[in-house]
DNA sequence: ACTGGCACTCGACCCAGACGAGTGCCAGTC
DNA sequence: GACTGGCACTCGTCTGGGTCGAGTGCCAGT
């Protein structure tokens, strides 16, 4: 059905049109790439690729595009892995030295990503639930208030006030010594349980005070299992093309939606490998005129969030990949040592 | 030299065009204000608007729209308040019931505030000079690594790790102690003067950690007084016009950087009142093509922090910036209350 | 000081024609 | 049977000319 010599059309006729942006015709296509046999002959093979779906023509007198078939086709079978250049692979070897904490390491990371795939590039904390509770802290805020604080072994550190009627700082400490006691080194997904059993151990002055401070213990836990994603490069996205109220509004639309982009990300989740969805492969209709390049990061097997980049169907699929890969690998083995 | 019906005239173009957003002409200007005048007329005082630099023709054969100086004598002495709408109204005193934590209070302040003036909205996290200490925290991360944990009376977070060769948990505990004596309920501004002193006081097992504690501290007080900003609302910019390429992407990259919102925001510093600074007036060349209304946000005359937003100069002033106003306003007075 | 009238400008729109890239098909060749 | 050269055809883009009309500036008249 697809011989060899109609792959590398498809092969060409995508690399074509990722470069030039413009239906790619019969003609051009043999004398860039030296395919050795006429256009009337790779005409032929593009008819067939037509009909299979892998390509198609915007217009009966232009050349072809590929369709997102055909982009799948290409990323599955026919891109070969680019090597980084070294001017990225130093990009990505040095831009996490000197990372402050963790929202730098973030900060830094999206806008490397942006920088080397002139893609929009999207980051999400990392959270894990096999990290463990660290450390809780209970201060005062003077009244009747008291600031819940949470540290992860990842280092995050979430906090939630909570309203504690008339307890002291005596009974403060001794509640914090309590928490830390049970909590510390347990897992995220322990320590929920562990807060329950909690409740009813807790000496009478304190229980009340317990109630409070374990109800804003859970939904910190709750919250720190679905993390914040943040987004940059949005400036690329004017290279999309013209069409800009109908094209680019969608986009813009889902990644101010943090949910959106949360689920996306949490869907490409093999770590180590790269995970493309292309155009309508993505459930998100604001999204379908958009590829995702993503990857899972971690260490070890043990994964912590994701990242990737959102461009247009039309993009270079193998150094975008490649790039993605990359900056995942660095970004965690750097956290890991961190 | 601008007598009263010229004033009228160039009152009646800004909002034409704004609603418009297409080059008034003198007929169209008689036809919907009732100016009691004809067309003729109205031209001779378009021709004098014209000479004084108030409005201007895209072409010969087109009407006129305002310049950045006419629409600055339209806010100054023209623009009469455009009360809230009950569902603004509403709106705007109902978003923050329910806020979380500070970021959640952010967030939906940016969001309330693109939705109501369908822009983009900018806005600051406090931080106030004012502000003072409330708690500093020491967390060991095992290993030689503490966390530096400093909380500021406004329920803001910062942290920092350090490496502390070889110190124990009771000198942990006591640092924390020493520091919290000496910090707690100091301004953010006289904590750094008394880290100072606080060196050469502690007791010799203390001093070499005490060295790299305060030194994070100082770092976490430079980088308090810097916060961040959080940007929404962008896909209002689709709404921008025709040019995407040229006109939209400066506004873009100007909002990726942090900085320049910083500094953006850090001038329009009259709390209570509203800035505008309307296209070329403002100093970076990537916005000159925008508006920026902003306002600062505080309690008691206490300057906490800025917000905002940005548009395209052809944008319905009186609403946005009585929407801008009113946010300000309860942000402010929620955060003083919370 | 205002108005009605008039000549003028110039962008927007429409239409027709030329151009050319690209196609599909078919008969011919290896 | 696979490939090729040739050819008629399609159709989007570009160009140029012509019309239309909104809007202007100016001027003479009230």
């Amino acid at each position: 059905m697809l011989d060899d010599r109609k792959l590398q059309v498809l092969r060409a006729i995508v690399s074509d049109y990722v470069s030039s942006q413009e239906p790619v015709g019969s003609k051009a296509l043999v004398e860039r790439h030296n395919l050795g046999v006429s256009p009337a002959t790779v005409r032929n093979d593009m008819a067939v690729l037509e009909d299979e779906g892998y390509i198609t023509q915007p217009h009966t007198s232009a050349g072809r595009i590929p369709t997102d078939k055909g982009y799948r086709l290409f990323i599955d079978r026919l891109a070969g892995v680019k090597p980084l250049s070294p001017a990225e692979r130093r990009a990505i070897s040095t831009f996490l030295s000197g990372a402050l904490d963790l929202d730098d390491v973030v900060g830094r990371t999206v806008r490397l990503l942006a920088q080397v795939t002139r893609q929009v590039a999207i980051v999400q904390y990392p959270v894990l639930s096999s990290a463990s509770v660290r450390h809780v802290e209970l201060v005062s805020l003077g009244g009747d208030r008291v600031l819940v604080i949470m540290i992860s072994s990842t280092g995050k550190v979430d906090q939630r006030p909570v309203e504690v009627p008339g307890i002291t700082e005596d009974e403060l400490a001794q509640l914090r010594g309590i928490l830390n006691a049970a909590l510390a080194g347990t897992s995220l997904a322990d320590a929920a349980a562990a807060l329950g059993t909690l409740d009813d151990q807790l000496p009478p002055p304190l229980s009340a005070a317990g109630t409070q401070v374990s109800s804003a213990l859970l939904e910190i836990l709750g919250t720190s299992t679905s993390t914040r994603v943040v987004v940059g490069g949005v400036p690329n996205l004017t290279r999309f093309g013209a069409e800009f109220e109908t094209t680019v509004k969608p986009v813009l639309e889902a990644l101010e939606e943090q949910v959106v982009l949360l689920k996306l990300l949490g869907e490409a989740a093999t770590p180590g490998d790269v995970t493309v969805r292309v155009g309508h492969e993505n459930p998100y209709r604001e999204l379908q005129t958009t590829s995702l390049v993503a990857s899972a990061y971690g260490s070890d097997g043990d994964i912590w969030a994701s990242l990737g980049v959102v461009g247009p169907t039309r993009m270079d699929y193998p150094s975008t990949m490649a790039s993605v890969r990359a900056v995942a690998r660095y970004v965690g083995r750097f956290l890991a040592e961190g």
